[in-house]
This record gives C-alpha cells, sequence and structure tokens, in this order.
DNA sequence: ACCCAGGGTCATA
DNA sequence: TATGACCATGGG
C-alpha cells in the first residue's frame, strides 16, 4: 500500500471515530500564536488556564504584552508552566511579529520564507512555528509532535528515529498540501492520544485492525 | 509520591 | 550531530 493511501485511511478512520476537532481553539489568530508558545510541554487546560488570565485582564494583545514587564507578565502565564521562559518569549515573539508588520506584511511572504523567519525568533521551535503556520497563518504545513511520531512508529511505517523535517516531508509529499485537511489530521492524532489507546487492535478506538 | 503534558534552548563532547 | 540539564504548573 502507498504512503498515501495508508495516511488517508489512518485520517478516515480517525475522522470516523472521533468526528471533526475543528482545531485550533482561539478567537483570533493573534490568540492562536500566543496559545502556541504557552502550550510548549504543557496541557492545553493549563495553558488555557494563562489565556483566560490574559483575557481577564485584557492582555491578550500585542500593545498589553509589550507593555507589561516580564514579571507582570510570567505572573499572569502562571498556570501554563516554565513562567518565566514563556514570558520572554511571549514578549520576545510579539515584538518581532510587530517589527515586521504583523499579518499585513507576513501574509506576503512564502511559506518557506516565512517558515525560516519563525524559527529564527528564539523560543520558536519547529512545532511551535508550525502550529503557528496552519493555524495562524493558515500555510499547508504538517504539524508534526510526539504522538504524530509515536503513531506512525505503532503502525511500523517509520522506524521511529526519523528527524521532525522527514516526518514533515514524509506527511506533505504524500498527502495532497489541504490546508483543512491539515488542521484536522494533527488535531485528530491528539484527540487520538487523549484516548490513550496505544494498541492497534481490539479497541473501540484502534485505527486499522492490522498495522500497515 | 510519582508521571506526564499539544517543546525549546543551551552547554558539552 | 547528539545527548543531558533545565525550565515549573496542575491533574491523574
Amino acid at each position: 500500500m502507498s504512503h498515501r493511501s495508508a495516511l488517508l485511511k489512518i485520517y478516515h478512520r480517525l475522522f470516523e471515530c472521533y468526528g471533526p476537532q475543528n482545531w485550533w481553539p482561539a478567537d483570533s489568530p493573534f490568540e492562536v500564536m500566543v496559545g502556541a508558545i504557552l502550550t510548549q510541554n504543557t496541557s492545553w487546560s493549563n495553558a488555557e488556564k494563562a489565556l483566560n488570565n490574559l483575557k481577564k485582564s485584557d492582555a491578550l494583545n500585542i500593545h498589553s504584552i509589550l507593555k507589561l514587564t516580564e514579571k507582570e507578565l510570567a505572573k499572569l502565564i502562571k498556570p501554563s508552566g516554565y513562567f518565566n521562559i514563556k514570558s520572554k518569549r511571549l514578549k520576545n515573539y510579539v515584538t518581532w511579529f510587530e517589527k515586521e508588520g504583523r499579518f499585513n506584511c507576513l501574509n506576503k511572504l512564502d511559506d518557506n520564507i516565512l517558515r525560516e523567519r519563525l524559527l529564527n525568533v528564539n523560543g520558536i521551535g519547529p512545532e511551535t512555528a508550525d502550529d503557528i503556520l496552519l493555524y495562524a497563518f493558515e500555510r499547508p504545513v504538517f504539524v508534526i509532535d510526539a504522538y504524530t511520531r509515536r503513531l506512525l512508529k505503532s503502525m511500523k511505517m517509520i522506524d521511529g528515529a526519523e528527524s521532525y523535517e522527514k516526518l514533515r516531508f514524509f506527511f506533505e509529499s504524500s498527502l495532497s498540501a489541504d490546508i483543512g485537511l491539515f488542521k484536522e489530521y494533527h488535531a485528530l492524532i491528539v484527540r487520538h492520544a487523549k484516548e490513550k489507546c496505544t494498541h492497534l487492535k481490539n479497541c473501540r478506538h484502534c485505527i486499522v485492525e492490522t498495522p500497515m
């Protein structure tokens, strides 16, 4: 079976199981970017608490994040963990976003150029960059995370030690560049992981009957 | 009391 | 390039 067929089969099985996830949960693209940083190595429920604190303080905007001191911001995002580092990363990212002319200018850049620019911002690694590219900038980039790697490995479709870029290329070269599909696929993989289904057989959350 | 969560940076070899 | 230390809260 081709990689394309296998990946589509997995997607359809996940969708059949869980339905549309409608990611990313946010009121605006800006909130997506902030949330992507806050949820780094942190449960979404904790990141959400931090986001709610920012909203309550009317601080979920460029001006407030730049105006708040590092300590004030850290206090607001405390529930997300790593609050000192994330405070720096947030201010750092928003400073860059403002300097680059926000969405108006950044939207004009090609996908790969924009990705390189994002990766050059301290605190933005490959996964956070791709979250932002896919869910805030609506670019056809496939997000890889630990769950994605685990899933493909359990399917015996990869060895497991492949680089982030290699896995991203695996998805992007096998599937057509469909933003809606990429958004839903990554969300479904995370949803599936939350069901704590680690095996493949005899389970109602089973993705396929047999490994591919 | 432990383990993990929608990662990334930096120093070291 | 490839490991290891570090960052820190909240829920199970």
